[in-house]
DNA sequence: GGGAAACATTTTAGGCTTAAAGCAATTTGG
DNA sequence: CCAAATTGCTTTAAGCCTAAAATGTTTCCC
């Protein structure tokens, strides 16, 4: 509790401080440049990479490593979800990999508003393929780093994901 | 130039090695995948937030902050690089923003396969108006992370950056 | 039961993005 | 000097992506 009214003056300055005295936030913005710029140089390769050695889109190939964790299949909402992005945006990624012969759709027996997707055969198979490769691109991507460093960056990210989770829930709310 | 037989048995060794001994990539995997959803789910929030404030798109943004920072221009190669996006992509973006009165566009006089685009006035008003609000969200997106924590990011993930550009230059070599 | 709300998905309209091919201007190397 | 390579940009074709509206289905609750 505040014993005086200066004591009350100092706790709204603070509260109220990036308002009244614009704080600096450049670190936080140079932060902001680099996580983007890491992320858009590895996605860019690893999309080339894709593109070269098995012709195939990033996205699809997301999908399908969504589905490959879940033998039963997967809603699309579910897929949605886990990917972050649209539901319109699955709904055409889905076709288009059911029409290459990549994926099984079929409509819930319980629901008839869900649609369950699976990989067939042929795409579990290219998938694990692709996946292996996959695999070694990315510790390759990251080949400087010590263990360390990934356990470091692990939780450092962790926090950013946490942080910036509550600083969306506090705008929607 | 290897002596032995043996010797090139070892170079292959060296050189095939993770698929020969399969190596537990798994952190660096997890690594990835944690990075790409710290910055989907910050990418989006700023898309929303841009759309819904100024109804205004990231690229757009982005382009304008690129300007922003060249008073004296920039051409459509330099905004590419920058913005590490395709040549084709910056024409459209551009195209897009002239139209609608933020950018001015001309050819450069000693060489005329060059534009130059700068902001207009009213694309330099616009843009401080809305970068004012972008630095306030950041900071808030962020706002867990100690000035040590943010710090420690940003020198993981210059490390991470290098990694990714010698891997990439290896591919192309 | 029946209407309202919630839900899962699709559709729509518009914009973003890429890779590859094409065009024009400039630079380079013989 | 001039042909070839390079450079800067645009075009093309295809696909990705979003927000918002529309459609059909299920659940909730009275």
């Amino acid at each position: 509790m505040p014993a005086t009214v200066s004591d009350c003056i100092n706790m709204l300055d603070s509260e109220t401080k990036a308002v009244e005295t614009p704080e600096d936030h450049a670190e936080e913005l140079r932060l902001w440049l680099r996580l983007l710029t890491c992320t858009t140089l590895i996605e860019g390769e690893v999309r080339g990479r894709l593109r070269q050695r098995f012709d195939v889109t990033l996205p699809r190939f997301d999908l399908m490593a969504q589905l490959d964790k879940a033998p039963d299949g997967m809603t699309l909402s579910d897929v949605s979800k886990r990917m972050m992005v649209s539901n319109g945006n699955v709904t055409g990624l889905v076709e288009r990999l059911v029409e290459s012969g990549h994926l099984d759709r079929r409509t819930s027996e319980t629901d008839r508003r869900v649609q369950v997707i699976r990989l067939t055969k042929l795409g579990r198979a290219e998938f694990r393929r692709m996946a292996a490769e996959h695999e070694i691109w990315i510790a390759d991507l990251f080949a400087d780093l010590t263990p360390k460093d990934v356990r470091e960056l692990m939780r450092l990210l962790a926090k950013t994901k946490a942080s910036a989770q509550k600083s969306a829930g506090r705008r929607r709310a």
